[in-house]
DNA sequence: TATGAATGAGACTTCATTCAT
DNA sequence: CATGAATGAAGTCTCATTCAT
């Protein structure tokens, strides 16, 4: 009752899992404030509206990942080791929270369209790195954006089917398989 | 009665459309309506409800599309040619119709939680494909969710990107090169 | 449940009294639909809003009581001419309509904030009347606004005794006298 | 105890302009208590709830000043003399505190309805001092409300323009002006 | 006395659906 | 089959008030 901060938390980490379990249309202030076990009204002391807690969870989350696989990055000299390195980290920090990176994941039009072009993501800094690639001769030239959808799809997709429980085991010991299919895609294609 | 199944057909176009501009939710009948030019209640004289046009839009169309990939991949009598027909099927029918299938494509929870195991959709084609093919040595023993999830993460990413305009070019262009990659996620693990 | 402008009508009526009796703030769409008698939905097919609907009583009938005492006046041609047909008409009108001149004249913040100095009100014809009255030394030279405000003040606070019912008595009876205490306001101080 | 009742005062007049500003409904504790500069709880501490404080500014006020203007009106022996008092001493008193008269005047149903007949009012004191007035034939006979409401009306519009800022200049100059459009709508009418 | 997080009733509004025409 | 006014349940959000600190 003096820590407006828990509470704050406690929506945040309630929201989530819910909005993850039904889609945030489908999750009520109601829902949120019965499991969180507060008052309806207590939410806005923290966030403004319903919409805002849905965006902030998904653009502070989003943006500080983006960050944190470009600061990774930028500690390897060559795309494979860049690629595997952030693969890894990917799929670290998917088995540390998954409800909030099925959250990431599973964002819709909502949340994407209020993604400016100016915001670095994953997107942003993984077709950079593959673009640096490039430019180095390490993989052959293509469009860099067909590039990372690939690279990209190779990733989530597992990650999906792990959030719908298709694949039911952690990520983390899948990432070197991962980052070497995602090499074969980037190398592969010109060597057979 | 020709002229109720093409009020119905118009108003399938028209909210297919909105659906994957606004999504699902934050589609109205009113908005539906106003766009076709037709009376709210009118949507009720061909479909139940809005759920149930959004299922049956999803629905048919998904499960159609699996059926499709089923009977063509019946044709050939190996993986890489199974996969490459699927994915340049996949291709076509996207540049044929995107609005279907982005809407297919971005379909959400409220879609997909209908979608029970029994039913044969493009997962479990790719999926029974891709097993046939290992128990066959044609490309090395693996989880075949995890490679059924790589295969579909490069195809669909792709696609999404193609949804989202980050790839502007048709994709039937590009369907060798994406069945080169996915054939090399499969096989190309063990030749390094 | 075909005529939809006579819901309309009914709404705005009942929205008038209850606006009146209760004040608008404290007036609520549940009240409004209970004493009208239809859903509480139904209002938001004629009017966008509560505050819309308040300022569309407001402002249709203050412009439009405006324009026809703007057009009553130029049937005249000499001041105290204009001021009596202008304080019969406002008479008669609220005789006629208690309930509306009741809003108009109990009409709050809210309303009087969205009236812009364009808009032509009974306050601007009155004192257009004054101005040129005095240009035409019909009266002595005074400030317009506080000529018009003195004016304006005998005949409004009878009103709004009336609607207080301080005043039981009908005003038109008491136009005459209304006029003569205001022509002897704007004249008679400099007879004296 | 020195401090409390400062605060006391702050939260009044705080309220006072904000009430004035916006209007009792449209504005909050929070608005209150945010540009006091307190707690939103602090309030409670002074007054018993929103309305209680509202009412009190009102009521505290308004009857304050009918007793004012009684004590005043008995210092003269004649209506004329009466009214000239009271008139300069409402504008005194409204130059001096524009924002607490204009709270007294623009009040609302909401404080207007917990008025009393029993209360002795400026209204009741008015009516009073002019139906003195006429029993001693200072005046001709009229209907004594008629007559206040339309004394009243002279005086209170003047000051509900210099409100609405429609009128700029004070208050205080004007009140010969004020009582003699007054004396003339009450005597002025059987003279002409 | 002051604080401000928490409360929860209740307001406004939306929108899928119905039904008389 | 088409219409569109009406419905009313349900959702989001506000805000006066309380109470533990």
């Amino acid at each position: 009752m003096r820590d407006g901060s828990k509470t704050k938390e406690l929506i945040a980490r309630t929201a989530l899992q819910l909005f993850v379990d039904k889609g945030v249309t489908a999750t009520t202030i109601r829902d949120i404030a019965g499991v969180a076990g507060i008052a309806e009204g207590t939410l806005y002391r923290h966030y403004e509206s319903k919409d805002q807690l849905a965006w902030e969870l998904f653009s502070t989350n989003y943006l500080a990942f983006a960050e944190e696989l470009d600061c990774l990055q930028e500690g390897y000299d060559n795309l494979k080791d860049k690629l595997t390195a952030m693969i890894r980290q990917f799929c670290t920090f998917f088995d540390r929270d998954p409800v909030l990176f099925s959250y990431l994941l599973l964002a819709q039009h909502g949340q994407l369209k209020k993604v400016t072009p100016e915001m670095e993501t994953a997107v942003t800094v993984l077709q950079k790195v593959i673009a640096q690639g490039m430019a180095r001769g390490e993989v052959p030239e293509m469009e860099v954006e067909l590039a990372a959808a690939m690279v990209l799809g190779v990733v989530l997709e597992v990650a999906v089917f792990k959030a719908y429980s298709r694949i039911t085991q952690d990520l983390a010991p899948l990432s070197e398989k991962l980052a070497a299919a995602c090499w074969c895609v980037l190398a592969g294609n010109g060597t057979h």
